[in-house]
DNA sequence: CTACCATGTCACTGACCGGTGACAATGGGT
DNA sequence: ACCCATTGTCACCGGTCAGTGACATGGTAG
């Protein structure tokens, strides 16, 4: 019952070997957790000694950097889709497509849930640097997509949309651990359904269809 | 640099050596995690031997069970202080109240807070088990407290109210763990005014005034 | 060919973990 | 006074962890 390798055996190949280390982990972390990666473990499913990792890294710390700069690309690499569907007209579909699109990708990507359950649970200048990381490239793709749409000049947009970025996150992370949050299912297609439905309309009544 | 016991030396005294065990176990959660709640650093806590974890409780995972009635029981006496307002008049004003009431418990409640951090990072029956009494006991709070105040039928409240439940949890998460979320700062009380705020407004433009 | 350095491997340490069996102290029932 | 179950303590086991020093291997520059 060994997880499977993302490697195959390199030979005397410092870069990839490097690379491998860093490929493992990201795997072993979205496979098991944070509470799995361990030098031993890394180093075990990269299937190279964890000397090396000592060695190229400096030890775990240096090899978690990399792994965050790793990371850190893939949330802009995840935001593109949202950019597919052209310029939204308003802002409350601005917020509608942020919302929808950011529920979407953390449901389908198990690495990014792992990293956000454990900025949670165990806080770290690394992982609070990741967290930065990503709320900076949101707010990056916010205001590039946004034009010049406002929200209603009554609302504090920042703390409400920190409110529905929230919500996503922690029914995303609720239904990944439990199957369920607040008496909602979160296991069939419909009953994510249901909670877009709600997102849309919560969405609505701040900002105005 | 010993974290201070929480009892006093007890002499053949099983009910209260097993009381201390599971309010060390509490304490011990509360403040380093659940990463820290071992059979080790709990008996070292209660500054009794391991074994008597096993002969009381059977092993670990029996402990944890008392811990998670202890808990349970925690929950509903934080909602009590609720219920010293009176009757709400709308619906909006129930949730109004519950999301700020639940909003300033959990900041409150370190405890809580790691339990919740530990259902999201390391799903488990018991903590499934936990995760079902809270929202268990939510519900018996609002059916009581509702009386026969209704949501507009356009609505589907279930699902907005965990959409609120979840944006609270998940920002007291993080403002515990990072001091920030989503590009607020949590850290001053007029921060967290902010968001409350937010809230509410949000939940007026759902519920009506 | 040789010497050297980068790469990779191995064996070991000390610490901590959960778990277990044997033993000491206490106090109540007879 | 004695017995004995209950309560508590201790020492030890096997395993895993992070971390380190010594060693094998292979490519390459001279």
């Amino acid at each position: 019952m060994t997880a499977s390798k993302d490697s195959v055996p390199r030979q005397r190949d410092r870069a990839g070997t490097a690379a491998a280390l860093v490929e493992n982990a990201k795997a072993l972390l979205a496979e098991q957790g944070f509470q799995a990666l361990g030098i031993n473990a890394i180093a075990r499913r990269a299937g190279c000694d964890k000397q090396l990792i000592y060695r190229y890294f400096g030890g775990l710390e240096g090899l978690l950097d990399a792994l965050g700069e790793d990371i850190a690309a893939d949330v802009t690499r995840r935001l593109a889709p949202l950019d597919a569907l052209g310029k939204p007209q308003s802002y409350a579909e601005l917020m509608e497509r942020l919302a929808l699109g950011l529920l979407q990708a953390l449901r389908d990507d198990r690495l990014m849930q792992r990293v956000m359950a454990w900025e949670i649970a165990e806080p770290s200048p690394l992982l609070t640097r990741l967290t930065l990381a990503r709320s900076k490239a949101l707010g990056m793709w916010m205001m590039q997509t946004r034009g010049n749409l406002t929200p209603p000049p009554e609302v504090d947009a920042p703390a409400c949309n920190a409110i529905l970025v929230a919500a996503v996150q922690h029914i995303v992370l609720a239904g990944a651990a439990a199957g369920q949050f607040s008496g909602l299912a979160l296991r069939a297609d419909d009953d994510w359904e249901r909670l877009r439905k709600a997102l849309k309309r919560t969405i609505r009544a701040l900002y105005g269809a």
